[in-house]
Formats: structure tokens, sequence, C-alpha cells
DNA sequence: CGGGTTCTTGACCTCTCTCAAAATATGTGG
DNA sequence: CCACATATTTTGAGAGAGGTCAAGAACCCG
């Protein structure tokens, strides 16, 4: 697809006229990556961030014991490591890929040139940080307050929002994640999360069959993630 | 003290030449306010954001329940409700003084005029905003790996770095805080604190002085911190 | 059809929450 | 500056959610 559009797919730069995208795509760079592959790793030099085109994403870090901790699963569309821009230049997580695809690179410098020449660029990474910085807010709210069962429900209902089937009141759901991935996400073991969906099960609200979610009762699940929230 | 000089002292706002920083003198409104006082409340309309000069501040969010849960407490010269900037304009959480004190105020619209004119004003936005989300992306790392003792050793650890007085190895903190908030903001119980507080004392590492701390074994308590990250 | 990974389940155990009460600190008016 | 009222902190005891370890089941891929 013309680079253009796949840029303008981004909320980041949905705003913006053709001609400052012109500009924009002068700079970007194309990379495909495979399944497993790391666009960059903890610790190394950010000079630039990215906007995911397709396949799938997570950004993690690794705690010294060797767990790793899933911040986010970046999705399609959204842009990721645009905290490269701070003081110390350095990538505070990993990013590997656990769906093959493409991800269009911003460098830094030429992005700084940018936005010193055109404000839209930094009106809208502004907004775009904000709205992270309130996401953030939230699931630091959720760790402190919420059960693991709440969590999970508050997570199967976002996910139901913003990326699923719906037939007859009934909701097909593909985590796209490996379990175990989704409860690094949601800060807990893999093990709470199999015995947490079974629970669901058990009582009818939900539906397991490998890695896809089948909502039969979308209220009740509401339900549970509002309880504390 | 000259606005301008208050200005110059956040991080924000510390590479603008004076006359930008004159510029933005003429948009700001000082504010006083006195211990308790809500500087605005979670659903306010967002019209601006806040540079504190003096006093303290938290932010927090009130759960259902009517538990609190304290997300970030502002230090002078930092600014607060930046994140004010997004898409649908309500302040996500609520800023209670903690003491009496004084903010400014840089309203949304005169500032966003300034971003569209001036370019450093957004780059500096755009870093501030960038080091909150490493801060709070942090935070959620701590919460879902790290217990108790590690979060408040973590907590410890960086006080001391910004605000501590240090006799001979031995570091004297001012937590500046109820224990309570304290609590809150490390996503615990105010229970839990006091007894975490007291494991440490006899364990040697601290001294505690109602609301000040004595850090006796820096390393120790460093390797606590550390021990999950 | 192996061989490896991932998921589930069970058992156990520990950290931390909760509730209740005592102790301490803080603030207020006189 | 004292004495009382209120708020905060500490301590104790009990309960429960969820973590960890271990083993078997299911799944996935070449």
């Amino acid at each position: 697809m013309e680079l253009i559009e796949l840029l303008k797919k981004s909320l980041l730069f949905s705003g913006l006229k053709d001609n400052d995208l012109a500009e924009l795509a002068a700079i970007t760079v194309r990379r495909t990556f495979r399944k497993g592959e790391s666009l960059f790793s903890e610790g190394d030099e950010a000079t630039g961030f990215y906007l995911l085109v397709s396949g799938s994403i997570k950004l993690c870090r690794i705690a010294p014991d060797g767990r790793e901790k899933v911040l986010h699963f970046v999705q399609p569309r959204e842009t990721f490591a645009e905290a490269a821009f701070f003081g110390d230049g350095r990538y505070p997580a990993e990013a590997r890929a656990l769906a093959a695809g493409e991800a269009l690179y911003l460098p830094k410098e030429g992005f700084l040139e940018l936005m010193g020449r055109n404000p839209n660029f930094s009106l809208n990474l502004v907004v775009s940080l904000s709205l992270m910085l309130r996401q953030f807010a939230r699931q630091i709210e959720e760790l402190s307050f919420a059960d693991v069962t709440s969590r999970l429900a508050s997570f199967l209902v976002r996910r139901s929002a913003e990326k699923s089937a719906s037939y007859g009141g009934i909701t097909y759901i593909d985590l796209g994640v490996k379990k175990g991935e989704l409860a690094s996400r949601l800060g807990t073991a893999s093990e709470t999360i199999s015995r947490t969906l079974r629970k669901l099960k058990d009582e009818g609200i939900i539906e397991v069959q490998g890695s896809r979610v089948v909502i039969h009762q979308m209220e009740k699940l509401q339900k549970l993630s509002e309880r504390h929230e």
C-alpha cells in the first residue's frame, strides 16, 4: 500500500494535511519482521519510534529473576516507543513480534526536525502520549485494587470492543496471544488465568476454545469488570 | 518571586529563552491553595495544566467503594495534569493539596497557541510526558512483580535521591505525606506499611521517627528494591 | 508420529487484606 | 500551655486470594 495511506491510518498523524504527510513519508523507513523477532531491546539506544502496520507486537521487560512482564500489546495502527524521545534516549523495554508483520520506522532525528518546522506533529504527539498516560494510569489503578477476575473481565470487555465478531448477542474474541502472555500483561500467573477462565466458564459467562473466547453474557462480564475498577 | 524565575525552574521550560518565557508568563495565572483544597476533581473539564511552585499535591482517584488510590505525589518544580491536553478534555484524577502552597496555572488555550507558534514548547512537553510514561511503566512493573517490602524500599531509595539530607553515610528523609497516603501510592494498606517499616527497623536498616525516616544501611535497602526490580 | 511447548489441575503455603482495638499523634478551644 | 476530641498509626488475629511447585494433559509443528 502507499506509504502515505499507511501513515494516515495512525491516530498520531490523522489530522495532518497531505503535504505534511509527504514530508513525513520522506523520512519513514518500512521494516518487516518475522514472528519472534525483536525490533529493539531494553537498553538499546533509542533512535526513533514505530508505527505498527500489520502483525502483532508486545512490549515487555525482563525482570532480574528471568520472568517477563508484558507492559502492552501493540495493535496495528498504533505507534509505540514514542517515549524514545526522552532524556537518556534508551528504550525502556523490549519490542518482540508475536506474529510476523510490518512496521514503519520514524527516525528520531528527522522527526525532531519536522516537529521544529511543523507544530502539527508535536501537537499530535502530545495527544498520543497523553492517551497512553491515561491508559497506564488505569492499569495502575486496576493492579492496586482489582482482583484477577475483575482484571480479566476488564481485558475481555475492552478486547471485545475493539476486535471481535458478534452474532446475535454472542461475541467471539480471538485473544491473539498465548495465555501465559495474557497472564503477564494482567500481572498474574498463567495458572491463575487458567483457573479464572475456568471459573467464568463454569458460571456460564464465557466459553473457551483454545485462544478463542466466546462471550455468552456480556452484561455479567461488564459487572465483574466494574465491581472495583 | 519573579514569575519568569519560577517558570524557569521547571524541567518543562528549562531550555527556553527569555523571550519565550516572557510569552509564557503573559498567559500564566498564579494560584495559591490551602491544605486540603482541591485544585480540580476527577471528571472536571480540563482547561489547563499546572506547575507546582511550593507546597505539596497528590493526584488521586476515588474508587467506587470509596477508597482512594494515590497515583502520584507532585513535587515542587514539577508540572501536573499535562495530560489535560488529550481528547476528551477531562481531568482523569483529582488534585488535592497535602500542604498549602502555590501553583502556576497554564491555560490550555493560550498554551496551545504558544505551541503552534513556538516549537520549543511542544518539544519540552513531549519530553516531560515521556518521562512520566516511563515512571508509570515502572510503577506498573513494580505492582505486578514486587512485594510490599521491595516497593517500599524502592520508594525510599528514590526519595532519598531527590529529597534528603545526608551526614556521614546516614540519610534523613522526610516522607512529607501521611503513611496512609504512602500506602495508597504503593498499592497497599496502611497497616502493611506500618508492619513493613517495623520489619526494616528491626533489621537495623532504617529508623522511623514520625514522618521522618533515617536510613542506616542504604546498600541493603537498595538490594531489597532491586531483588525483583 | 515424536518432541517440545503450553495449558490445566491439584496441593500447599505465604503474603497481604480485613476487622477490631489499643496506642499515639495532632489539632482545637479555652 | 493544658485537656479534650479527632485522626492516624500500630499491633494482633484470622481468612483468603493468589503464587509456586509438580505432574499430567493437550496442543502444535515439522
